[in-house]
DNA sequence: ATTTTTAATAAACACTGTTCATTATATTTG
DNA sequence: CAAATATAATGAACAGTGTTTATTAAAAAT
């Protein structure tokens, strides 16, 4: 009979509501102010049956932090209409920043928080989500390395490389670090830095390796 | 009479204690696991006693977070002792990158917790040790550039897109986001990407003649 | 209709940072 | 010296946290 069907499809339900209002509280109100106690009253029920669809908060945590890798994904996916392989990448960047700025709690649950991770390690799978994105960049690497880009570099590599300059540079400003100037030219420098970093790869291109002591 | 003066080294002293029991805790076990009680029980008083000496916790952080700016400075100082410009710079990424992982918790106090940054807000205060640190990174890179590299590149902005680096780097490793190769080739994929850096910004120099310090 | 399975919860546990009235100690004053 | 005052330290409480468990209510199977 449907019954197992029809629970089956009431327990996604219920993750679903779970995920839902945890989600608008934590944007709402920021991680550290929202509790398990804040989102079942959200949801109209006690905080005890949170813990029957959710093993503990680092696995609510990282089922967040899912939804995050989807939102950046699809938005980083758009890049493929850009035709000329450097103007991707860096359109990439572009789009990196934006997300990251646009989205800063979930921006933390992806890529600073240890929480999430600790649920992967405990049930011993690999983080999928950050290779998935690793692997968009890589591809674009490679693109632009098809096209004469990055000679005579490791693609995985660059990806690295590439991927350490962008998180460095929005967590700074994130985590308020850019403050210290004690101006209101963060965004300015940002993109300068930026725009600097774009050329550096990019003459990557042009010359070979020259040897220096 | 001398009691004032008594009064405010018994103080002080009393504050060093308090940080110290809370570094070494810290160490110990890592900040989240690391309470006012646990402080207050390690020094043998109570626990409210440590409010008659610090504000509240983000307070007792920031101090702890100066202590550690005084060790990376020293480290980082070190490199005065590089004669050419440009290798000054590099040794100074792989002692950046070594206080790093031999100091996660203080490196996540410095650069990631925005809890020691609110002691400032709060006081109206601008971030010296950051901008004190940025400027060891910007004499560098000045001379750097007084040597011939970074050519026609914004001092500033330079040190900026370096630190982004960086901070990326290690904090991508420090986070257990190097996992997801699921390797143990991590500090391999560090050293590899830092050199490519290294080599790419090297290239920022103008080639024409190749004259150099 | 009765038994069994499942879902939800109230209450508790062991914590957290922080405040405040009270007590103990040290210093100053008469 | 003793009495008054200032200072230092604390116990106890407040309001919160994540999490567990015994108990109750509801649904499903017999």
């Amino acid at each position: 009979m449907g019954v197992t069907q029809r629970k089956e499809r009431e327990r996604e339900e219920m993750r679903r509501r779970i995920l839902d209002a945890a989600l608008r509280l934590f944007l709402e109100q920021g991680f550290e102010k929202t509790s398990i106690r804040n989102i079942a009253e959200a949801i109209e029920y006690s905080p005890a049956t949170i813990y029957l669809y959710y093993k503990d908060k680092n696995e609510l945590l990282f089922a967040l932090h899912q939804e995050a890798f989807l939102k950046m994904m699809a938005e980083l996916g758009q890049v493929v209409v850009v035709k000329e392989p450097f103007e991707r990448l860096t359109e990439m960047g572009r789009k990196y920043i934006k997300y990251a700025l646009e989205n800063p709690e979930m921006y933390d649950l992806m890529f600073i928080m240890t929480a999430p991770m600790e649920t992967l390690d405990c049930r011993d799978e690999v983080w999928e989500d950050g290779l998935k994105s690793f692997c968009l960049l890589k591809t674009v690497v490679a693109q632009c390395s098809a096209a004469g880009y990055f000679k005579n570099q490791d693609v995985e590599t660059t990806s690295l490389t590439i991927w350490a300059y962008m998180h460095g540079l929005v967590t700074i400003y994130l985590k308020n670090r850019l403050n210290m100037f004690g101006d209101d030219r963060q965004m300015e420098r940002i993109n300068q830095s930026f725009e600097q970093f774009v050329n550096m790869i990019q003459k990557e291109t042009e010359h070979p390796t020259q040897e220096r002591g």
